[in-house]
RNA sequence: GGGCACUUAGCUCAGUUGGUUAGAGCGCAUGCCUCACAUGCAUGAGGUCAGAGGUUCAACUCCUCUAGUGCCCACCA
């Protein structure tokens, strides 16, 4: 028999045996007609990320299930991948080229291109590696790239078949545009934080010549540079305060411009003063204004945030928040300045560099989203795509139910460039999409004009773009490739919250468009982990508890199982550095206990045909307890898994082994340990329950189960392509469980008597059982060895037998349990403390005794309810006849 | 402004469709290096389940309100 080292160093074990099942191809599937599909797709993490916690707790989550449904037979294919986050990626590059001295521009679009993919080939697979240390099962053979040849084809081929389809369109709209990075964004890419902000009062005079500008409005903004783009002035038709101006033109203060006066019943008479500037480049309730009532628009700022041309000789240049200042400071000069106050209000950032978005108008590609919204709201509707947890469900329909159109150009250059190519000279034409020719590749010749001077779109697609499709590009859609047809849709999505409608959403409408069927049949949505303050983890913050220096630290299964045990269905985490020490010290336990079973083992006894000892009379009542449990435990650990209850899963396997197991069936087999059916059940036990664990901590019950002797029927040499344990629900009784559950009682009643009395633990001690009830008694009779061994007992008398003299007494049911104490007690100690624990129960009895008093309760509650009432009644009512008893005799 | 979640032991959190004595880990106290494990063993202390009301024979669990905390969404400039 091999034994055990001593103790489980993680770090000896983990890089050996991954290697191994890599190189044994375990990892990888492919289209089995003989067995059923499982499928998940990765959340491909970007190429710049590094693995953080959250990385660290969505793919443990993931390896499990494909883990738990590849041993249950499925074929199960897990595809892994990154995508190329073009804005990330390209301020990465920029950034590393610019401390070489190298700029962006200077390099020209085609090099920095190269700089990137050069970058890419580099670092970018950073991330994959460190799946791999945390022993992710993926079928790395089929790693996707969303800039890879085959998804990149995907992407043109969507966007040319929505082109066709009218969904997608050009147009000038007001876009949210990040002047650091310089690209518009897409509504969920800007994040809307609130700001302690100002709100500036401003006299805008009214054009009247007779009175010489004396009468004026006063105007409420939280942007006052934007004045420079205002074009008139808004206010409610209703509002008495302005009814005298209707029809007047006003001043814009600084320019000189003139403002039209209109009246709209969008304004809100509440808000400010009443009176609304508008600027219609520059946001989106000014821009409906501004097409309302057909005015124009004055676009005042550059790509970068500054003020250009439009905006007047004085702030030509200035940076937004530099022409604030300045502006405020020439309104006040000019006596134009009412006032200012403080505001708190919600403004959009770049959800990349966190700079605030700039609203402002400007020629993007948009694509039409409610038609791509019914049938994916409908799949969701008709429960055929189901949310975990089933709240989520709310959140994705209020935002479909909502939706906006999409807007996916990029002003960058690392990434899809839109397949979109001008004709010089067809452009004069009229009409939206003159000159315009869509095309996979660049056409020689304009298929109209035939004039050959074409240019392609200078922009790039939203990274999400080409993410969308990832549930079926990834399997080489638009071919018709047997990956796909037998793996499509996938099973489950496991994602973070913070993703729902980036991608969960617009996988679900690209599925339904391009598949015509739902991309996954389930969406489990896990927690945030957040630091032991509740926020977030991010690395800006500095409050990263690094998943790799968790794993150098713990090892790579204590870092799985502690984030899995700690996580309640999709509830945040909580996470501190100790928390990891529940997992390292439940792989401990799981090695010792296996050492000492392996230690102990003969090889001859166990490799029979191990089944038959289920159905004989061999099996000791501490046998059909544990196997009882077992199966059980097994139970119920296959149905949290399905119901994605993780937490759940692991916690009743550490009761199950550490509680059950190691606390009471290896203690009470120690004496009989060379026993065959002990021996077998040992083993099958401890078997069984390595590759129940398998899913949560693959390594060390890899290595433990090497270490097991062979069955024959074990097929393959490795733990994680066993079959997952059979249950036996002939073995699962809860008789057994009540009945093993008393002797616990009792046992632990005597160990407490004990430890009360201070009675060493080497000293053995005589106890007295007084068992009045013939079932009782023989649960007992029959374990007497045991009872008396976990108790530390020399000599143990069961019947009816009075009370010993000068003895502890302990009450456990209907048996009273006395060690006689010569000299030992304190009488008034113990009759305190057999009066505490009367008092205690009496209480309880108290309340049972009122509810069985009580016609509607007997009346109305179903009949094992009254009836296990009832029993629990006269079982107080003999404990405390029993307690009462002892302390009458206390005081004799 | 709308929506969601959370409030249970000193701390961090579980608690299955309402139904026996509300659990765990850590921490704490006491005693143990008992020949698998001190990353351990044994025993114990500690809870009006945020507050108020309601439904019910029965509420930690369902409903309403209140307070606090956190998150998401949102074009009141």
């Amino acid at each position: 028999m091999t034994e055990l080292p001593k103790a489980y160093n993680p770090h000896d074990v983990e890089d050996r045996i991954y290697k191994v099942w890599e190189e044994k191809g375990y990892f990888r599937a492919k289209p089995d007609p003989k067995k059923k599909p499982y499928s998940i797709v990765i959340p491909p993490p970007n190429i710049t990320g590094i693995l953080h916690m959250g990385h660290a707790l969505n793919n443990t989550i993931q390896d499990i299930l494909i883990r738990f449904k590849r041993m249950q037979g499925f074929e199960s294919e897990w595809m892994p991948g990154t995508d190329h986050a073009g804005i990330a990626t390209q301020n990465v590059v920029e950034k590393k080229l610019y401390r070489e001295g190298v700029k962006r521009h200077d390099l020209g679009r085609e090099k920095f291109v190269a700089e990137v993919w050069k970058w890419r080939e580099e670092y970018g697979n950073t991330i994959i590696r460190q799946l791999k240390k945390l022993g992710c099962s993926c079928d790395w053979e089929r790693t996707r790239f969303t800039m890879d040849e085959g998804l990149s084809d995907a992407v043109l081929e969507v966007f040319i078949r929505l082109y066709g389809k009218g969904l997608i369109y050009k147009g000038n709209y007001i876009i949210n545009w990040c002047p650091r990075c310089m690209t518009a964004l897409s509504d969920e890419e800007s994040q809307h934080k609130d700001v302690d902000g100002m709100l500036y009062y401003i006299k805008y005079p009214v054009k009247d010549p007779e009175r010489g500008g004396e009468d004026h409005v006063v105007v409420a903004t939280t942007r006052p540079e934007t004045m420079l783009g205002d074009v008139a002035v808004a206010v409610n038709p209703e509002d008495g305060r302005y009814s005298h101006i209707h029809g007047k033109t006003l001043i814009l203060p600084l320019l000189n411009r003139e403002l039209k006066l209109v009246l709209d019943p969008v304004v809100d008479l509440k808000f400010g003063t009443g009176a609304l500037k508008v600027t219609p480049a520059h946001d989106p309730v000014d821009f409906e204004l501004g097409r309302k009532h057909d005015l124009e628009q004055v676009n005042v700022m550059n790509d970068d945030g500054t003020i250009n041309s439009n905006g007047g000789e004085d702030y030509v240049g200035l940076d937004r928040f530099e022409a604030r200042e300045a502006i405020i400071e020439d309104l006040k000069e000019r006596g134009l300045f009412v006032k200012s106050e403080p505001h708190r209000h919600a403004v959009g950032h770049c959800y990349r560099c966190h700079t605030m978005v700039e609203p402002r108008l400007s020629p993007q590609w948009f694509v039409r989203m409610k038609p791509l919204a019914e049938p994916a709201i409908k799949a969701v509707e008709t429960g055929d795509i189901k949310f975990y947890p089933e709240r989520w469900t709310k959140v994705y329909l209020d935002w479909m139910y909502n939706i906006r159109d999409w807007c996916i150009s990029r002003q960058i250059w690392w990434g899809h460039r839109i397949p979109v190519y001008y004709c010089e000279q067809c452009q004069d034409e009229a009409g939206p999409a003159a000159g315009v020719i869509v095309s996979k590749t660049k056409p020689a010749k304009c298929p109209k004009c035939g004039g050959r001077e074409i240019e392609q779109d200078p922009d790039v697609l939203d990274t999400w773009f080409s993410s969308w499709l990832w549930p079926f590009s990834t399997l080489g859609w638009p071919r018709e490739t047997p990956e796909l047809k037998y793996f499509y849709p996938t099973n489950a999505l496991v994602t973070a919250q913070e993703i729902i409608f980036f991608w969960v959403a617009r996988m679900i409408m690209a599925g339904m468009e391009f598949m015509g069927g739902i991309p996954f049949r389930h969406v489990y949505i896990h927690g945030t982990v957040r630091d032991a303050t509740g926020t977030k983890m991010s690395k800006s913050l500095g409050n990263i508890i690094d998943p790799l220096d968790m794993i150098k630290k713990y090892g790579t299964d204590a870092l799985r199982f502690s984030i899995i045990s700690i996580t309640a269905q999709g509830q945040d985490v909580f996470l501190s550095e100790s928390k990891f020490e529940l997992g390292r010290n439940f792989a401990n336990k799981l090695w010792n206990a296996s050492r000492f079973i392996l230690m102990n083992l003969k090889p001859g006894e166990v490799a029979a045909d191990l089944c038959v000892v289920y159905d004989t009379a061999e099996l000791s009542f501490a046998d059909r307890w544990i196997l009882s449990r077992f199966y059980s435990t097994l139970r119920s650990v296959g149905k949290c898994l399905d119901e994605y209850k993780f937490n759940e899963a692991a916690n009743a396997i550490y009761e199950f082994f550490w509680h059950e197991f190691c606390d009471w069936y290896i203690e009470i087999v120690k004496l009989s340990i060379d026993r065959k059916t002990t021996q077998v059940i040992l083993y099958k036990v401890l078997e069984k329950s390595l590759r129940m664990l398998h899913p949560f901590m693959p390594f060390v019950t890899e290595e433990i189960w090497q270490k097991l002797p062979r069955e024959k029927d074990h097929e393959g040499d490795s733990i994680m392509v066993q079959p997952w344990p059979h249950i036996q629900e002939k073995m699962i009784s809860k008789e057994i469980d009540e009945k093993m559950g008393r002797l616990i009682e009792l046992i632990t009643a005597i160990r407490n008597m004990r430890a009360v009395w201070n009675i060493e633990p080497q000293k053995a001690i005589d106890v007295v059982l007084n068992v009045h009830e013939a079932g009782g008694s023989k649960a007992i009779s029959e374990n007497i060895e045991f009872i008396k061994r976990l108790a530390r007992i020399t000599d143990l008398k069961i019947g009816k037998f009075p009370k010993p003299k000068n003895s502890a007494a302990a009450v456990v049911k209907d048996i009273e349990a006395y060690v006689p104490l010569e000299g030992l007690i304190d009488f008034d100690k113990e009759k305190a403390r057999l009066a505490k624990e009367a008092a205690k129960l009496t209480n309880e009895m108290n309340a049972i005794s009122g509810r069985l008093q009580d016609e509607n309760f007997l009346s109305k509650a179903p009949e094992d309810v009254v009836g296990k009432q009832r029993e629990r009644k006269s079982e107080l009512e003999l404990q405390i006849k029993k307690l009462r008893e002892n302390l009458e005799n206390i005081a004799k």
